[in-house]
DNA sequence: TTTTGTGAACTAGTTCACAGCT
DNA sequence: AGCTGTGAACTAGTTCACAAAA
């Protein structure tokens, strides 16, 4: 439990695989909060998420001692721990750039908020919808008011859903307003400086990785 | 250039991080085809999108040799050969669980046309929806025609867009239909039968990633 | 000469297996 | 006994570096 004499990991040394597995983690123990388990091990972990044991172990003892030999870990006090090492004890500010169908779906998007991140705005271009709000009530903004919301509302992450062709001046933008994590829904490569964090999710290759596997099933098992 | 005394590979043992950069490889193809260039090396290709130029010909040479040494890769060629070997020479067919928020924005997303897809309809169950259409036009259906519509259409891929707790009884319903490869956008571990792919993007794991890394970053760079 | 295609070297990530704690 | 935390073994993925081809 001695958090203290284990060296803090300095960031970028954490691999992302783990850290998304530290967000499954997370999901599993609300889960099992909700039904009322009060403590789990590794393996038990492992055999209902279809995870591994070893990796689950290796993944938290990355971070602290958070188990308990002979029994496992007490699941209320390990969701602790994840909330915190993931930054979710804080309550997450988000913008959204562009207020098309995909950018007007994520702001509205009930998963972001029962995980407590909270959408303060969605920014366009199009004077047609600046003034105008998202149907779960996100206010639409001019994407001139970046800069003063950012710094007004401490906004801590921006979400882009702006065609291709806009994606790096908005991220430019983005960059230049003081936001350091940006979560990018548009297709093709986008560069940042160091010191910014850039995720990307990128719809076309994930619909054409299912194509590849159609391809090359289709040639048949013999 | 000869593909014929080269073993295919058999689907499964190509990573889907391989096939993911032939994705992002086409459309790097696509842009230098529109910018009028009719041959790129691998180190052009690399300097150019932030990629690897030995990364570039291992991917390719796993399916091929398309390249001409002292030249290069023909543009209009291996835009060719990709487009194959992802499967994207024929028109995919593709219908979507869920008209809320998230299912229809992905109906209309342009990327996804663009590519060669068809979005050929939405599901749901609200019987307000049914009958209804998206903006892009894509018809909503009852779930009950899943089946019928996959049949009919030869619907080859299918995207969930669900609520989380609906969303492994949905997947059931369309593997029952007969779908063998889904992208799906719920939370949480889903199953599937061997011979289905799945295909996850976790909306909230790639938010709380970014998470993670302002609340590392945070602590400070001494 | 230029640039591919590829074995070899390296780096990262996963899983095993067990000492040691409760 | 039961289960964690972790070095060691293994597996996967990337990058290097160069022989061979155009």
């Amino acid at each position: 439990m001695n958090l203290s004499n284990k060296r803090k990991p300095s960031n970028d040394q954490v691999s992302e695989l783990t850290t998304n597995r530290l967000s499954v983690y997370l999901r599993c123990l609300n889960q099992l909060e909700s039904a009322g388990v009060d403590t789990i091990s590794s393996q038990a972990l492992a055999e209902q998420f279809h995870l591994n044991a070893a990796q689950i172990r290796k993944d938290l003892a990355y971070f602290g001692e958070f188990g308990v030999r002979g029994v496992g870990y007490y699941v209320k006090d390990l969701k602790r721990h994840l909330r915190h090492i993931l930054g979710l004890d804080r309550k997450l500010r988000v913008a959204v750039m562009g207020a098309g169908n995909l950018g007007l779906a994520l702001a509205d998007y009930p998963g972001f908020r029962r995980e407590g991140f909270e959408i303060v705005a969605l920014f366009d271009i199009a004077d047609a919808k600046i003034g105008d709000e998202s149907r779960g009530g996100v206010p639409i903004l001019d994407i001139k008011e970046l800069k003063r919301l950012v710094r007004k509302e401490h906004v801590d992450i921006v979400v882009i859903a702006v065609p291709a062709e806009s994606a790096q001046p908005v991220l430019d933008q983005v960059v230049a307003a003081g936001v350091r994590a940006v979560l990018n829904f548009s297709p093709g490569t986008l560069k940042v400086p160091p010191g910014v964090r850039l995720r990307n999710v990128d719809l076309t290759v994930s619909l054409e990785s299912l194509s590849f596997y159609l391809a090359q099933g289709d040639v048949g098992p013999d």
